[in-house]
RNA sequence: GCUCCGAUAGUAUAGUCAGGUUAAGUAUUUCGGCCUUUCGAGCCGAAGACCCGGGUUCGAAUCCCGGUCGGAGCACCA
């Protein structure tokens, strides 16, 4: 085996080649994108990584990129995913409770399971301990710097009095925090860094501050605690006690590594990989928490699983599978450029992903009366659910003519496609010629059953239903409006979740059906 | 303004660290054709890219410098 190894996949491969040719075929249809590997994997006895949202509203597509990337990576090499809830600030980004369980779904939903989790509001006294500590060493300070007097110093590589305090101030000072001494602003504890530092905004960073927590209570634990870590302290000082090995994160933390890095290197920890990966983006939907909210409050979407949106809850309804997702974000990667991704690759990974499956359906938009004359006889039309596997079933569909007419329903989208044509076929069904269009009427005339003549005249094949049946239906398009149309009997039976097809329209989620089948559009 | 990061076809990505065997590979998109009782899938074919300018080198998508463009951070937010 060490001795196959050793040698050039080249040669591995001839060798291969000359004893079981058939095998490297079979390799190549099986190919799927991978990750590129992890830096220093081998270092660490496990790899840990983890997924740190504030539950202060649902996740969307870019926090897709982390989750799946933090997941896959953990999997990879066999080590461990945490999910943990960063819920520090009941003030400006305050947690939902609602939303803790939203994202635990979302997670469940991406096929992304959690070995632990985390919350962070769970866990102040071991940030107190930390700050403590780290007060003792002498390696921050309490501020009681107005906070503009501290930036105008520090942008000057100045230092602030403050700075220069005993141990024993400092203490006093941060009991003082804890105690209600000092008030919402009044006071924070500083992590020293470098006053030097060519980034201000890397120089003695705030890790703990005052919150008043009477005026605004945390959603889990109220009132209880006023003094609150800052992202640096709390996700610091959480990575090295949980052991992460692997930080995965958008490019927007970058400085904050080296903000931490003064903690670890007071601490004496060591600070763990990082990737940072670009900005995310996707054509003509705003990935941004703020103006989704924006909308939200405004009126212009209802849910945040309107269609417009790409949170993950839209894209659930729309029939985006939680696999198309994956892929395409293992096709992106974990590298540091920006990408605007286009819908159009998310729908192609989506299509892969149900086409083998979606059953297939009519649905006539917009219909328009159509009647047939001179049809022979009774038909009885017997289509399959997938052309490609007629083992999953049949609809079918009774035709009965009196006095030799027969009434459809087509799509006028479809009138275009007919006029002038010599010969237009009902998929499934027979042949016929259309005589005269009327605003809300179409009369034809039968021409035939056979499917190889209407080959042969290269007619158009359109979907039909018969006239008095079939389900009203509305698709909700991916603009939000509304398209409007009937579709066949069978869809009565369709649930909830059904990714189905409507032949000829595109590829659609069911919503429910009642009275009405309501549904939400994929993509074609 | 300051501090970072980045730049390969319409989109995404491989190759860049260890410069040559790649007249830049793949997926998707677009356009032809075939096939198919869907405008879906499948098959065949075509089109399409190394941001710009210098330098190093026998040789640069790959290394160095400058520029341009894009992005992020500069909160007692995460």
């Amino acid at each position: 085996m060490q001795e196959i190894n050793a040698l050039h996949l080249e040669q591995q491969k001839a060798i291969v080649e000359e004893k079981w040719p058939e095998a490297l075929t079979k390799e190549k249809t099986e190919e799927t994108k991978q990750l590129p590997p992890l830096p220093n994997a081998k270092k660490y006895e496990r790899v840990v990584t983890r997924f740190s949202p504030n539950p202060d509203f649902v996740l969307h597509l870019g926090s897709a990129r982390a989750i799946i990337l933090s997941y896959d990576y953990a999997k990879m090499y066999n080590g461990l995913f945490y999910l943990r809830f960063e819920d520090t600030d009941s003030k400006t980004k305050k947690p939902k409770l609602e939303f803790y369980n939203a994202i635990r779904d979302d997670l469940k939903w991406l096929g992304c399971k959690w070995d632990a989790e985390f919350i962070q509001s769970d866990r102040l006294q071991i940030y107190y301990e930390h700050a403590e500590e780290i007060l003792k060493n002498g390696n921050a300070y309490v501020c009681t710097c107005i906070r503009e007097v501290f930036q105008e110093k520090a942008k000057n590589s100045q230092s602030c009095p403050c700075r220069e305090l005993a141990v024993e101030e400092n203490l006093l000072r941060w009991n003082h925090m804890l105690d209600g001494t000092y008030g919402e602003g009044e006071a924070v504890v500083r992590i020293k860094t470098d006053v030097d530092h060519p980034n201000p905004a890397v120089r003695d960073w705030p890790a703990l501050r005052i919150v008043d927590t009477e005026k605004y209570p945390h959603p889990r634990v109220g009132s209880k605690y006023r003094v609150w870590p800052l992202y640096n302290f709390s996700t610091g000082i959480d990575d090295h006690l949980m052991g992460v090995t692997h930080i995965i994160r958008g490019k927007e933390h970058l400085t904050n590594q080296d903000r931490q890095e003064y903690m670890y290197q007071h601490f004496g920890w060591k600070y763990p990989e990082t990737i940072h990966y670009g900005r995310l983006k996707i054509t003509g939907a705003s990935l941004s928490k703020s103006e989704i909210v924006k909308g939200l409050n405004s009126g212009l979407y209802k849910h945040w699983d309107d269609p417009r949106l790409a949170t993950l809850a839209a894209l659930r309804k729309r029939g985006i599978t939680p696999e198309a997702i994956h892929s395409l974000m293992i096709d992106v990667g974990p590298k540091p450029a920006d990408v605007v991704l286009s819908w159009k690759n998310l729908y192609a990974h989506n299509r892969k992903q149900i086409d083998a499956t979606a059953k297939r359906y009519f649905f006539v938009h917009n219909p328009i009366k159509i009647t047939v004359n001179n049809v022979p006889h009774d038909f009885t039309a017997q289509i399959p659910l997938h052309p490609g596997h007629p083992e999953i079933g049949f609809r079918f569909f009774e035709v009965k003519p009196e006095d030799g007419e027969a009434a459809f329903l087509i799509s006028k989208d479809d009138l275009e496609v007919v006029e002038g044509k010599r010969a237009i076929r009902f998929m499934g069904l027979f042949n016929f010629k259309v005589e005269k269009i009327e605003k809300s009427l179409v009369q034809a005339t039968f021409l035939g059953e056979s499917y190889e003549e209407a080959k042969k005249v290269g007619a158009p094949l359109i979907h039909w239903i018969p006239c008095n049946s079939g389900v009203p239906c509305e698709v909700t398009m991916p603009d939000a409006s509304v398209a409007k149309g009937v579709s066949e009997e069978a869809c009565r039976s369709l649930n909830p979740n059904e990714i189905v097809q409507f032949q000829r329209f595109g590829f659609v989620r069911v919503d429910g059906v009642n009275k009405k089948l309501n549904v939400r559009f994929a993509h074609r």
